[in-house]
Parts: C-alpha cells; structure tokens; sequence
RNA sequence: GCCCCCAUCGUCUAGCGGUCUAGGACACUGGCCUUUCAAGCCAGCGGCACGGGUUCGAAUCCCGUUGGGGGCGCCA
C-alpha cells in the first residue's frame, strides 16, 4: 500500500520551527517509502484563520524545501484540501454517525447559546441553533500503538461525549481530522505530541464509522532554554525571522532534523539523509531548541558552499530584506570565513562596497591619533603606488618589511592599515582584503584616511 | 483536580544487564596557530533526578517519589 502522510496546519499564524519539524519528519518519511506528502489547510477556525497565513506557511514551506505533492494550490484526487471547502462532507458523516447511534443533536436556547434545552437524534427544526455531539461509549479502554512510545492505552471514563459539528455547521478538529484523513487515505499520522490525547477520540470515531485507523506517530515537542513551550520569549521561534536573518534553509532544516534525531555525522544536506530516515529514532522526549548550535551548524554550511551557490543564496537573501546592493564574489568568499550567517555576512562587506566607508571611534582613538599613525600611512602609500598587481603574498611582504624597517610590531601597523583601508579592527585578512580592494583603491582609501588625519591634527 | 507522555554533562544525544574509570556534538575554559576577528587543531570542565526492588552484576529491567511537558473548548 503507498505510504501517505500529510502536514496540516492551522492558518492562523506564521509557520514556526516546531511545525516545520513536524513538516520536515512527514516529508522524509514519505520520500523514504516513495509515498505522497499531502498538504492540508484546517481552518475550520473561522475567527483566527487568514488567507495570508496560509499563504506565508506554503512560501516557508516551499523556501524550506519540504515540497508537497498534493495540496490547495497544487490539486490532487482527494481534494478539496482545505477543510472549510469541505463542510458539506462532515454534515453528511456527522449525520450519518446520528444515524447510526454513535452521535446526536444538542439543541440551545437562541436567545441563550449555552443554555442546553435538550438532545434529540431527529435533526431539530424548531429554529433553535444546535450541535453534532458524539456519544462516548461508557467503560471502555482504547488503546493505539504509537511508533514511538509502544502501547498507549485511554480508559473513556474520563471521557465526555463531544462535539463534532459545531452550531455553524462547521467541525470540530477532532472531527475534521478524522474523515479527512480516512478520505484522504492517509497511511501515517505523524503528528506533535499535544496530540496524544485526541487520538483516542479520534480512534472512537474510526470505529463508530467501521474504518481502520492509521498508524500514528507522536512527535516531541520543542521547548524553550527554561522548558517552558517555546514561545518568541526564547527568541525568534517564526521560520521567516531565520530566514530574513540570513540563515539557509538547508542549515535549518539540518539542525530541525538533528534536533533529537542521533546521527554519526552532524552536518548533512537532507535531501541525501532520506535514506537514513528511520523515524523510530527520533528521540521520544521534548527537546530544548538551542540557538547557539544552529548558529554554528549554519557556519558550517555557508562556509561549505560553492561559489556559485554562495552567490545565487546571498543575492536571494538581499533580494528577500530588501538589499539593493552588489557583493562581488571575491569579498563574499573572504568574509564568510569570519561570520555564519548571510546576514553577518553582508555587514562585514559594507566597508568593501563603499568608499566613504565610516572610520569606528575606537580605531581613531587607539591607531590613527598615535603619532606613528602618519608616517605608517605614507609608507605604506609609497609602497602600493610603487606595487603594479597585488597578490596575497607581496601585499604581506610589503606591509612587513615596512613594520620591520620603522620598528613597530606588525600589530602596529596591520591594524593601522587595517583600519585605514576598511575603517574597522576586525575585517577579513588584511592581506586578502587589501588585494579584493585592489591597487587603485587601496590607494585612494590611504590618501583618503591621510587626509582624516591630517584634520585630526589641524583640528586639535 | 483528573488523564497521558517523558527523565544520561548547561543543551542535543550514544548507551538497549557486564566491553562505562559513561562516548560524541554545541556552549564554556585553556593552549597551539596568528595581522584583528573568526575558522582550524589539541586539551580541559561537566552528567546517569531520588528511593526501593530484581540480578552474581543496573545508566540499562520493575515499582514508587520528585521534576518537566501535554491534554481535559462550539481552538487546532
């Protein structure tokens, strides 16, 4: 039988890290059995679900790379695939269940919507508004097994009949889930943990209608530093906040799947992990989302890009915040030794993309104001007007001898020339950056840094 | 309150009765490298929640306690 699993969230809000996960481990679950991945919208929530949210949720979904084969915007043969366009499907199997004596009507006071005035399993037509509610057998035990946790049993005595349609003619979740999933022949469940306790209920109604259950999967849920669900307290928990801080999908996507998923190797693209994807290995218990490790796993990636690909990822990212500038791929290479995200990326080459670049304070105050600063400067003017090309190694050579003929440190003077060329103390390599920068402008900034200098003094 | 799930370094984990003086990764600390800052390499710090069992032997199995999380809606 095809393996069929679908993602279906709510949209009333932003796709955050926990749904992606959840995205993420029915993506590889369905790629590794060659099944289907089934995007489904529930917003039977009237009052908080939007059109855009769902639209932010596929574009997330979609930078992410966790492309779905059925769904709203693409089709398929169990449409329609977003639940409030198929209400007239959960009437008829809502009634049905009256038929067959699993459910019945709640009818309430129109004046007094809380007010129960009585059940009936004739459908009411005294204008009154009413419910769909499910009669919980007494007594029971439902149990399921989880593919992660083993053997969960629910005694329904601690249950209470629910409500299946609600008075607007809308289902409840509960519901919805159930006759989509058996429409939709969905094979795997594999849900957040928060859904262990409806599954039982879920399960009642599989057996009220005489269908069989698919297998369920509860995943863990991602917690803040204090264990406390993470919320935007801990920091951003939104897929769009990383990615407009200049994370790549590919890192994100690593660290969602490594977070509580033990593999030899750590770093890893997971389009070639599918494979490998076992979801019993996930660990069965909550995990603690750690920006830091993410930070340093997005390190890696982007310094493991080929230049190609670092160019088409840097120019998309600007593209996405709204950067309209150019960053040659010779500065983008010697900056992302230094930084891990996109973003850091780009603050660290402003200072190559502009010639009135700004000079830091603490560079003024701790190098150009030193009285060695000016003869520093000229000397090493000299020695780039007199160099035709500039390489790594005689760009070095030059900056050394000139230390080694004033008899200042190399500190000294690197971080004079350093500063004198970008305006900043930390930078790339100041030999590589000087030979990006190149002859002409090297020059220009020294004269330019000369001249600041010589106001300097003037001025006091 | 009731029901359910979970429990190894600060965090993510390996461990599935003896090979564990508990291994790895991030973070942290120190060193090397060195032109700043990183990266890289090396070293260090640091943990089986507690109490009972079972067993020749328990991080591993059982029970309890404690702690954390989830659920108990005309939310999903």
């Amino acid at each position: 039988m095809e393996v069929r699993v679908r993602f279906a969230p709510s949209p009333t809000g932003y796709l955050h890290v926990g749904g992606a996960r959840t995205a993420l481990f029915n993506w590889l679950f369905a790629r590794k059995h060659g099944g289907k991945f089934i995007l489904r919208i529930e917003d039977t929530d009237t009052e908080r679900s939007s059109r855009e949210s769902e639209q932010s949720i596929m574009n997330d979904l979609k930078w992410l790379g966790l492309y779905w084969d059925e769904g709203p915007d693409c089709g398929g043969n169990y449409g329609p695939y977003r639940q409030s366009e198929r209400l007239n499907l959960y009437k008829k199997y809502a009634y049905e269940l009256v038929e067959r004596g699993h459910a019945y009507f709640a009818v309430y006071d129109k004046d007094d919507p809380k007010k129960l005035l009585y059940t009936t399993t004739k459908e009411p037509t005294d204008g009154n508004p009413f419910t769909v509610v499910f009669k919980v057998p007494e007594n029971r035990k439902v149990a399921f097994q989880d593919m992660l946790k083993g053997e969960i049993e629910f005694s329904t005595e601690h249950m209470d009949d629910f409500i299946i349609l609600k008075s607007n003619g809308f289902p409840v979740y509960n519901f919805a889930v159930v006759v989509d999933d058996h429409l939709m022949n969905i094979t795997h469940v594999l849900r957040g943990e928060d859904h262990i306790s409806n599954t039982p209920k879920q399960i009642l109604l599989y057996e009220a209608f005489g269908w069989t259950p698919p297998k369920f999967m509860h995943i863990p849920l991602i917690l803040g530093a204090d264990r406390t669900p993470l919320s935007k307290r801990h920091g951003a928990t939104a897929v769009e906040h990383f990615r407009r801080e200049g994370y790549l999908s590919k890192a994100l996507v690593n660290y969602l799947a490594i977070l509580g998923w033990s593999v030899e190797e750590e770093i890893f693209d997971y389009q070639e992990k599918i494979k490998d994807f076992e979801p019993d290995q996930i660990s069965n218990k909550n995990v603690v989302f750690d920006y830091q490790k993410l930070e340093w796993l997005n390190g890696k990636h982007l310094r493991a890009l080929g230049v190609e690909k670092l160019e088409s990822e840097l120019k998309s990212w600007m593209e996405f915040v709204g950067v309209n500038e150019k960053i040659p791929n010779s500065v983008a290479l010697i900056c992302r030794e230094k930084v891990n995200t996109l973003k850091q990326l780009y603050e660290f080459a402003i200072p190559f993309l502009r010639e009135d670049f700004e000079y830091e304070q603490e560079y003024i105050e701790k190098f150009l104001s030193k009285p060695e600063a000016e003869i520093i400067l000229e000397k090493s003017l000299a020695a780039f007007e007199s160099l035709q090309t500039l390489s790594i190694e005689n760009v070095e050579q030059t900056l050394r001898s000139i230390a080694a003929e004033l008899g200042f440190g190399t500190n000294k003077v690197f971080q004079t020339v350093r500063g004198a060329v970008l305006g900043r103390l930390v930078t790339p390599g100041l030999f590589e950056s000087i030979t990006v920068l190149g002859r002409d402008r090297t020059i220009s900034r020294l004269n330019r840094t000369l001249k600041l200098l010589k106001n300097l003094r003037s001025g006091a």
